[in-house]
DNA sequence: AAAAAAC
């Protein structure tokens, strides 16, 4: 396999095994990047690449097509936007086009604020270029993207359905497309993709070149890869499902109904300013973060039935730190990079083991170390029996050390009183203290069915969700099967 | 069991 000579000549074993960290040995000036890309990456002060940057630069240069696995955080976004880049300004476009700037290169991903994020990247690292580049994704109102993409665009950065809609209104052509990259392309199969990406490749000519990322190396992306990729190079920065030493993981044992209250507890108790915190469900994040704001905590949610507007808002709170809480779906376990999050915390612990090891990839970002902290109960124990088993560790359930729900305290007080024990202390509902205010029964709002107070129109939209659901996608397996192309 | 993505 030459693919694995060819990294193992940059890398040394102990750059594979600490991921994120830069190396000291290679600099960017060595790749032979142009002098207005080393400039834009000057102006962000950045000197040495990490281990993906220094395997992939090189490699998508040289034209080759790319398998790579890395999780966000190891710096992929700049591993293959620099050598797109400079293969663009390297390689002027020859073809007798009468489109001035047909697209070039198209960067795909699975959600929008991914989407939004890489084409921040790439405007930042072409801003000394001639180069243009635009973001279209869905949710938002389409004519700024159709003018945008009608004054011409050698980059674009997209999710799948906007795009094939522009491509139907014909505002844009991928013809000319040299470079495609697949972002996150494991999500993108979990989240039905397959029909959608089918259809844009088949829209791109066939002689290009391909680069696809994934965080996992499953059967379905092998069969993708084997699809549409050339003799592909592959690149593994750290071993899929690995999870960052440097991510301190821990797991607390927590009543069902106390578990809004250990968050609040854990954010007041830690002073946690920058923390995500992941639900399960659409509704559960909604009612954890007005949970949260009733108790004074600065807190937003951020799940796919807010609004495009809310959602964006709500991200730029969180990076402006105007949020203390972000309440999280799996919308955001993936992709998403917040500089240093110094913690995460699982409100509901993962369906599926995989977007665990996502979630938790969201602190110890770029070296740096992180807590992830789960709340466990009861009902947890296979999720957490399929975690342990692909993270290869145990993660013992541990007593929240002093958060006392109040079941608890009553439990343990009621003995004392009997024994006529008298207690000169105030009444426990006016005493203050440390930590959520202690109520005399413990409300289980979330368990509750849902009363939105003012329904917004995303609430609406969360309802309407709910009565009419949406139709089961297709299996993942068989749309491959019908690829074809072997 | 859920979430995400085009109108």
């Amino acid at each position: 396999m030459p693919s694995r000579r060819r990294f193992k000549e940059t890398m040394s074993d102990t750059q594979l095994a600490t991921e994120q960290k830069p190396s000291t040995a290679v600099r960017f000036d060595d790749f032979g990047l142009a002098p207005a890309i080393l400039q834009a990456l000057t102006d962000q002060g950045y000197i040495h690449p990490t281990p993906i940057q220094a395997a992939a630069i090189p490699i998508v240069l040289q034209g080759r097509d790319v398998m790579g696995a890395a999780q966000t955080g190891t710096g992929k976004t700049a591993g293959f936007s620099l050598p797109i880049i400079q293969q663009l300004l390297q390689h002027a476009n020859t073809s007798a086009s009468p489109a001035r700037h047909p697209v070039r290169a198209l960067i795909l991903t699975p959600t929008r604020e991914l989407a939004d994020q890489v084409a921040d990247n790439v405007a930042a690292y072409s801003r000394h270029t001639p180069l243009r580049s635009t973001v279209v994704f869905g949710g938002v109102d389409m004519a700024p993207q159709t003018t945008a993409l009608r004054n011409g665009v050698e980059i674009l950065i997209a999710t799948p359905g906007r795009l094939l809609d522009h491509v139907q209104q014909k505002t844009v052509s991928l013809a000319q497309t040299q470079i495609l990259v697949l972002d996150e392309a494991d999500r993108m199969l979990d989240m039905g993709f397959l029909p959608d990406l089918q259809r844009i490749i088949n829209l791109l000519p066939q002689k290009r070149q391909s680069l696809m990322f994934s965080a996992t190396f499953s059967p379905e992306i092998k069969k993708l890869a084997n699809t549409f990729l050339q003799n592909p190079t592959t690149i593994e920065v750290a071993r899929s499902n690995a999870t960052a030493d440097n991510v301190t993981q821990v797991l607390y044992k927590v009543d069902e109904d106390a578990k809004p209250d250990a968050v609040s507890h854990l954010v007041r108790s830690r002073g946690l300013k920058q923390v995500i915190v992941f639900s399960n469900t659409k509704i559960g994040a909604s009612r954890l973060a007005r949970h949260l704001e009733k108790e004074g905590i600065k807190a937003s949610a951020i799940h796919g039935d807010k609004s495009q507007l809310e959602r964006m808002a709500a991200l730029d709170a969180f990076k402006q730190g105007g949020i203390e809480v972000l309440v999280a779906t799996d919308v955001a376990a993936r992709g998403l990079d917040i500089a240093e999050l110094p913690c995460v915390i699982n409100f509901d612990l993962p369906y599926n083991a995989e977007d665990y090891v996502h979630r938790i990839g969201r602190t110890g970002r770029a070296g740096a170390s992180g807590d992830a902290i789960s709340l466990y109960t009861d009902k947890d124990a296979r999720f957490l029996a399929d975690i342990q088993k692909l993270i290869k560790r145990t993660l013992p359930p541990l007593e929240l050390e002093g958060f006392n729900p109040v079941r608890e305290v009553e439990r343990e007080r009621r003995p004392r009183r009997e024994e006529g024990a008298v207690s000169s202390r105030p009444a426990r509902s006016d005493r203050g203290g440390y930590g959520a205010p202690r109520r005399e029964k413990i409300d289980p709002w979330f368990l509750k069915p849902y009363e939105p107070q003012e329904p917004s129109d995303a609430d609406r939209r969360e309802e309407e969700e709910r009565a009419a659901p949406t139709a089961k996608k297709p299996k993942v397996a068989a749309l491959l099967g019908g690829l074809g192309k072997r």
